[in-house]
DNA sequence: TTCGTTATCGCAAATCACTGCAATAACGGT
DNA sequence: ACCGTTATTGCAGTGATTTGCGATAACGAA
């Protein structure tokens, strides 16, 4: 169950290793529908294993986005993250006022990136795009 | 010259005093053609009023932003202001390998917005959106 | 021009995220 | 099962931005 042997496959074929700590980062996240903050994957973490370092969350965290792991969504000047799902891959919209959050389906998206790659050559990281605004109810 | 006097206005009318320091971040903002980071505001500050706080650079420019008076661009990391330009509105991609920086018009991302508003009542805050992502020539 | 209110400032400390480095532990080879 | 290489960790420190608070100064009213 759950994609963790993908990641982890994904972690070896690519020369990295697998320890307790980013196991338990994983299970963290993946266990979570929907996002999660950096410091609360840390106070999870310490359940499991006392000793881990917030240094090491973050670097986790970091290389489990670059490897297409987990995705990125920044609320309020805080970095969350969820587990990419890629049969489902959604971006978001955060309100600057109440911290709320709204989902997208990647095609609101697409003209414009494809505009982009088109006329630019440009690549937007699309995967990991916030949109900031406001919502219906803070207007 | 330059929108200052608008600026100026602008604070007063909604209750803001009008200090030097503020003036002085307004000016050295509106002198650069294109973006300037928080840091540079604050060592060409320093020329004018040697005993200015960087907390205060920070606030003003929030202030500015809130205001519309300048918009954000987020640089690898670190933030970067320009004075809006009614006149002339663009957003920005920012690669996120080499930190260049290429001007968009915001036509680009008017279908998109549009989409948001009207099926989400989610107004995005165009003017301060950066799009993150890889060049041409990075990629 | 002086005065009172209160927005703003400077300073110190907090927050969030990241990085350098020596000690540790994964894991492929023996 | 043991070893050696080296990726990874914990810890301490740094950078960027924000916030709390008492002192100061802007500005409308007298």
């Amino acid at each position: 169950m759950s994609g963790h042997e993908t990641a982890v496959a994904r972690l070896r074929s690519e020369g990295y290793r697998m320890t307790p700590q980013r196991l338990s980062v994983l299970d963290i996240v993946a266990s979570r529908s929907g996002h999660i903050g950096a410091d609360e994957v840390w106070n999870l973490a310490k359940e499991q294993h006392p000793y881990v370092d917030l240094a090491t969350i973050y670097r986790t965290l970091q290389l489990l986005k670059r490897l297409g792991v987990v995705t990125e969504v920044i609320i309020g000047n805080k970095l969350h993250f969820e587990l990419a799902d890629h049969h489902n891959r959604h971006n978001h919209m955060v309100c600057s006022t109440c911290d709320g959050v709204q989902t997208l389906t990647p095609d609101y998206l697409a003209e414009f990136s494809r505009r982009l790659e088109q006329e630019f050559g440009f690549t937007p990281d699309l995967a990991n795009i916030t949109i900031g605004g406001k919502c219906s109810k803070c207007q």
